[in-house]
DNA sequence: ATTGACTCCCAAAACGTTTTGGGTTATTAT
DNA sequence: ATAATAACCCAAAACGTTTTGGGAGTCAAT
C-alpha cells in the first residue's frame, strides 16, 4: 500500500538507485532527473520506510532513557521536567526517545543490556547518578555512547551536566545561619545517590564554615517523596527539642514537611523554617511559597540530549562536562516576609 | 561485531532458515537440532536485530503517545501518572513507547501524520479527548489503530476508557449542598476538553437536583495549572460576595486555590471549602488534605495500552469501551474534621 | 516397485533502503 | 583517430531477519 522507491522508479522510468540518490541530492544525478524524481515523490506522497533505513544504516535514531523510579508510578515532577526537556530536544534533532521505568537493581541493568545488545537505541541518557553506578560501568565497558545528568565516583570518563549541589547547600546553610538558626536538621536522601551525597557534604561544610558542627542526630533519612517528607518531619517535630529549621534534600520532601508542620499547628516561616532543593513548579505556589535552590531541570534535559546526539554523530562538543552554578531562591518558608 | 543468524548457522553447520525456525520452535526442526541451535545461540550471545525483524514483519512493536501539553514543560502529575501506566504495561507486553509533547494545534496533528505515514508506530493512544477532536478524526479516517482515555462527540467508533466525570461532579455537588453550602463557584477548564465539559454538566445537574441554579457568574475559567488556580481563586475570594465553596475542575487548580485562600488568611475547610478532581498523589499530602474525586489514572493508562495492543494484534477485546465509576474521597478541605 | 506419509532441512525471495563498483555516452584534448 | 575526461546512470550487494515453496530421505502400506 505505501509507496516505495521502486514505485517512484517505475513511474519515472529510472532505477531505484538513481531515485534514491536524486532524493539525497547526490551530484551524479542530473538536475533534470532530480526535479523529475522530486516531483514524483511529492505527488505520490512518498515517505521513506524508517525501518529499512535504519537496518541499512545500522543505526536507530533513537535514544534511550530508563527512569530509576521506585515503584512503577512516579509523581516526582523532577522526572517529568527532565523527560520533557529531553523529549523536545530529541524531537527537534530528529531523534526518537524510548522511555522505560525501572527501580535501581538487576532488572534495571537488564533493561540497559537488552537495549544496547538488541540495537534498539544509539545511546543512553543516565539520570540520578549513583556513587558506584553499575549503569555507567556497564555502558563504559561496552563503549556505548551515553551522557548523564550527574557525576559519579568511578573512573570512567563521559560527558555530563551537573549542578553544583554542594555549593547550593552551602548557600542554604549560610542563609539559615544568617537568619539566626542554630538548631537545624537535615532531611537527607539515600547517600548512594551522588546528588544526595553532594548535598549533605555541602550542607555540613556550610555549617562548619560558620562554626557549627552537624551532629549525626540532626540528619534523618528520607526517600525523596512527599509522603516520606511528611512522615520524617512529623517525627522531627515531635522530638523533645524540635529543630527550628528543616533543610530537605529536595522540594517534594520539603512540601511534605510543610504539611507536617501545618498539621501540628505550626506556622511555617515563623515557628519553623523549611527549605527545599530543585525549584520545581509546585514550589512556587505552595503555601507558603518554598525557599529553595534553583536547578534548571528542563534545560539540563535538553543539554544532555544534545550532547548525546553529538557524541553519537561523532561531532565534537565544546565542553564535555558542564557544571551549573546554583542560585538561592528566597521565598517565604524561612520567614522574612 | 554482533552475532547474527548467519554466524550461528555456520557454527552449527545448518542453514540460516533452520536456525531461525529452530529458535522459533517450529515443528519441522528436529529436537536435536533445536537443542544444538539453542545452545549455540546462548553461548554466542545472540540477540536478534530488531530493525531487521521489524522490516521483515512490517511492524514496529511501538506505540505512540503525544502528550497535549501547553508549553514544552509539563509538571502536571496527571501526565506522569498516565505515562507511567502506559509505559510499564507496554514494556510488559513487549512494546516500545514513543513519546512526544505538542500543544493542541496543527503541529500536533503533523506529529501524528509523520508517525503514521512513516510507519514508526503501530498504533496511538490519545489522551485528553476534545469534543471535536481532529486527532481522532484523522486516525479514524486513515483507519489507523488507536485507543483513547476519554470520549468524543464525533461519530467515530473506537475503543476507549473513561471515568464518569459527570457522575463524579454530581456526587461532589451533593456533598457540598449537604454540608450546607449554597454559594458555590465552579473553577472550570476549557470547555472544548471533553472531560471539562462533562464535569461542568455534572456539576450543574447535581446542583439542580437539589434545587439550585448555577448562574454563569459562578463559573470561572482556568487553564488546569496550579498557577491559574491560584489566580482565579484569588479573584473569586476578592468578590464582594465571596463564595463559601470553590469546586475546581482538577486537583492542580484546587491546590492553587488552597494557596490563594491561605494567602488571604483564610482557613481552608472552615472559612472556605475547596475541592478537586483526579486524586493525584499530591492531593493526599496537601495541607489540609484535599477532598476530591478519585480517578485511577495509572491503571487507566495500563488499560488503554492493553486495549491498543489487542487492537493491533487483531485480538478481540471483551468490552471495547469501559466507563469507570468515580468515588468521592472526603478529606479535610470541606471541613468535617 | 510404487505410493503416500512423515520428518527434517534449505535455497531463494522478500521487506525497503543505501552503497559499491562499475558502465555508457558525449565531449574535449591530443 | 585516439585517448582522456566528464556527466549521468544502474545492477547488484548489503543490512539481518522471516516466509515461501519445495527437496531429500526414510519408512510403511499397497
Amino acid at each position: 500500500m505505501p509507496v516505495t522507491l521502486k514505485d517512484i522508479a517505475e513511474k519515472v522510468g529510472k532505477s531505484v538507485t538513481t531515485v534514491s540518490r536524486a532524493l539525497y541530492d547526490y551530484d551524479d544525478v542530473s538536475s533534470k532527473t532530480k526535479e523529475l524524481v522530486r516531483r514524483a515523490a511529492e505527488e505520490m506522497g512518498y515517505i521513506p520506510n524508517i525501518m529499512a533505513q535504519r537496518l541499512q544504516k545500522q543505526r536507530t535514531d533513537t535514544i534511550g532513557l530508563v527512569l530509576p523510579t521506585f515503584g512503577p508510578r512516579f509523581s516526582d515532577p523532577f522526572f517529568s521536567e527532565f523527560l520533557a526537556g529531553i523529549g523536545n530536544k530529541a524531537a527537534k534533532l530528529g531523534y526518537d526517545l524510548l522511555v522505560a521505568t525501572q527501580p535501581p537493581g538487576e532488572q534495571e541493568l537488564e533493561a540497559y543490556r537488552r537495549n544496547v545488545q538488541g540495537y534498539r537505541v544509539d545511546g543512553f541518557i543516565i539520570v540520578r547518578t549513583r556513587c558506584q553506578d553499575p549503569r555507567i560501568e556497564y555502558l563504559c565497558k561496552n563503549n556505548f555512547p551515553f551522557t548523564a545528568f550527574g557525576r559519579t565516583e568511578s573512573a570512567c570518563e563521559y560527558p555530563w551536566v551537573d549542578e553544583d549541589s554542594e555549593q547550593g547547600m552551602r548557600l542554604m546553610a549560610h542563609h539559615l545561619i544568617n537568619l539566626g538558626h542554630r538548631n537545624i536538621t537535615f532531611l537527607a536522601a539515600p547517600d548512594y545517590l551522588m546528588f544526595a551525597h553532594h548535598r549533605l557534604i555541602g550542607f555540613r561544610k556550610g555549617l562548619e564554615e560558620k562554626g557549627i558542627h552537624l551532629d549525626d542526630s540532626m540528619i534523618v533519612n528520607g526517600d525523596l517523596t512527599q509522603r516520606d517528607g511528611f512522615k520524617q518531619a512529623t517525627l522531627l517535630l515531635e522530638r523533645p527539642n524540635p529543630p527550628s529549621a528543616i533543610v530537605a534534600c529536595n522540594d517534594l520532601m520539603a512540601l511534605g514537611a510543610i504539611s507536617a508542620a501545618q498539621t501540628k499547628g505550626l506556622t511555617v516561616g515563623k515557628d519553623v523554617a523549611i527549605t527545599g532543593f530543585d525549584n520545581i513548579p509546585l514550589a512556587e505556589h505552595s503555601h507558603p511559597p518554598l525557599t529553595t535552590i534553583h536547578q534548571p531541570i528542563y534545560q539540563i534535559g535538553g543539554m544532555v540530549c544534545e550532547m548525546l546526539i553529538k557524541l553519537i554523530k561523532g561531532e565534537r562538543m565544546d565542553p564535555r562536562t558542564v557544571i551549573l552554578e546554583p542560585t538561592l531562591v528566597i521565598r517565604e518558608t524561612c520567614g522574612g516576609k
